[in-house]
DNA sequence: AATGAATGAGAATTCATTCAT
DNA sequence: GATGAATGAATTCTCATTCAT
């Protein structure tokens, strides 16, 4: 399932750092530029290291190109559960992981739009890891509506498709930030277009609960 | 503020059908292959004409990728005024127009994805003509909430954020079929995904004449 | 069975003449410096001709080398019917195709090197037609030697494995000219190395009839 | 006239040790893959050690190549005085080298490609180096071939002629033993080829001793 | 207007060789 | 002495674009 790059250097370590040194200068290079307008001694000169050395750690500019996606997906789920901790409550939690998603995006415009793009060049197998790997940050939230339903909080919905709904709105703010910037901000964005999604399928014990919740909340910060 | 592409042809008549020869085969092979992967070679054949000719009618490749989107965009831009004929109703109207919006995306789904795909490939200047377009279109389905909100039926909310709203769902669903298709049905996916947004700024009496238009469609239906 | 090199143009006269063109540039350089030392671009430039443009007439390479080696030993097969216009006598023939093969040899020691060298750089299915051809080559002797026998000139023996011995002693002219030169004339090598193979199986009658046909033709010319 | 390939190794036996695990290595690549296609870091793995270390024992990967050709040539000369050890009749002698040099090439077919193939990738000097050695091997043949003559039972002849005859007749066996090998067997090209050759050469009085001692050597046997 | 052969700049990739450890 | 990571020159091949016919 999960995919292997090769490498022929051994070091474990150094395949490591010279990995996401690469990495680092396709991301900001491919955002730039785009894939196919990125040569490989582009990215090699941005890293510091010769063309040459691209091909030790990888078996193509394809790979380069997975490499930077996978970063991508995976630093964006890695930050759900950083906003989760502490939070016990499932109405905030869940309202924990939306937000935190969605600024996440926010913080990643010009990456999020670099998977929309460019995923259609990669091999099916690549492909499908990053779908792998979409889905598995997706059941974060997923979970969350969970338990939500599960504590009365919420109604019986399509939580896989109630979550879509949340991740597409919030990649939207990215995807169409050349134009939702000019009348609107992002705050109200969350507010408006994200959080009320969700909401609309509060039940009304947990439209109470999620009202007392926010007041102790906010009254606390 | 329109493009306008340059041809070394005269005869205007046939520019156009040259060219919609030209942009019907880079639609089918930029879908499949994407932008960077189709040769011009590849179109003129798909075509059924010499490589040399794109050059007549076009100054380069991006000019082929401009049209191809600007077509797309303006396709999908006619599709709305037709679905609003003979509809009245300002609720009725606004339906109308989200749902052929939706469903229009569902049956372009290769070219939705196109245009998120390679619109970063075009010059400044096409990128702006496209955005335009969009907006345009968006205009169209704002206009319909405008005339809600006059009536009363919808609460005074920023309009064109709501229009993003609806049209970025709806997007979603070409963006996203890989995984929406397992979860839900277009149907399902237009009533709970895609009305329920703008359903949700109703007002009290905009619900109340919904559900009585509403009643009256199905009833003649 | 005969290998078809693929080609984008299509005029089949151009396609003739510009293959030629790069064959003779490409043998030369192949002879000079090898294969792998020659650069396409080397050809190209040898040609006259823009490296862009030799794959437009096959399609990697190795094509050309092919080409390049099927044209010699083409060439080579084609002498040997010359030699034999006009000549009746089984054992005139024999000798005569043999003279021939050994002079063409001679006259293309680089070229026969060559095929020696770098047959091995061929994927099979191009060894294999090469191998045809050679064969193709050998089978002229070997029908000469046939007559003979049939004639009643000639021992009984493997006739492949004569011809084999005349075509490798022949080859090895080319192959070891750069001491045989030294040591004895193409005219001496001829006569010495390879005539005494096959007319060490002439029968009492054949080499009577052999020297009864010299002296005749010695007299004419 | 021998040439000295630098070491930066002083100790002359890890030298000695080192090189002929290197030349094995290499012998077995470029037979297999030719010379061009084999890597050094191939035969440096093929050989267990790293990539860095050939360079401490020569100075390119064409002195290898040198080397691994040296290897083959001087292995076959050395056979020769093995066989003729012991034996001690001049024509006897004769048959035995040009018999044993035969089985050699037999042994080593893949060797003797090699050296035709790629002597050519050798610079100048270790080019003759290869001619020379080459020659002190046939100069075994030429010694038997000339006490033949010395003792009266073979005509006068050239000499170094006549041994490049059996030379390259031996070679041929390896050359086309695609071939040959569908038409006869080593045993029988070795009677039919190669010793007809030479046995060609005997007086009345070298044929009649021929007999004797073939028959008193087949007694014993 | 249309063709399609020709161009040549440019890209990915390989690999002999070096050198710090 | 040995290692193997790093280098970067060199090579094959592609393809947008041009232009003679």
């Amino acid at each position: 399932m999960a995919v292997e790059i090769k490498s022929m250097v051994e070091d474990a370590d150094l395949v490591v750092r010279r990995r996401s040194q690469l990495v680092f200068a396709a991301i900001k290079l491919f955002c730039r530029e785009g894939f196919h307008s990125t040569t490989v001694k582009d990215i090699a000169r941005a890293a510091g290291v010769s063309p040459g050395l691209v091909y030790q750690y990888m078996q193509d500019k394809q790979d380069l190109l997975f490499l930077a996606l996978r970063h991508i997906v995976e630093k964006n789920k890695q930050e759900i559960p950083l906003a989760l901790k502490g939070v016990d409550d499932p109405v905030l939690r869940l309202r924990a992981a939306v937000d935190a998603y969605a600024r996440v995006m926010d913080a990643n415009r010009e990456a999020v739009l670099l998977t929309y793009r460019e995923s259609k060049s990669l091999t099916p197998a690549y492909k499908e890891a990053l779908k792998s790997l979409e889905m598995e940050t997706n059941k974060l939230i997923s979970l969350c509506i969970e338990h939500c339903i599960t504590a009365g909080f919420m109604t019986k919905t399509k939580v896989e498709l109630l979550t879509y709904h949340l991740v597409v709105v919030s990649h939207a703010w990215a995807l169409k930030y050349w134009r939702l910037r000019n009348i609107t901000t992002l705050d109200e964005y969350i507010r408006v277009n994200i959080h009320s999604v969700w909401e609309h399928f509060l039940t009304a014990k947990g439209a109470r609960h999620y009202q007392t919740v926010m007041r102790a909340t906010s009254a606390v910060s």
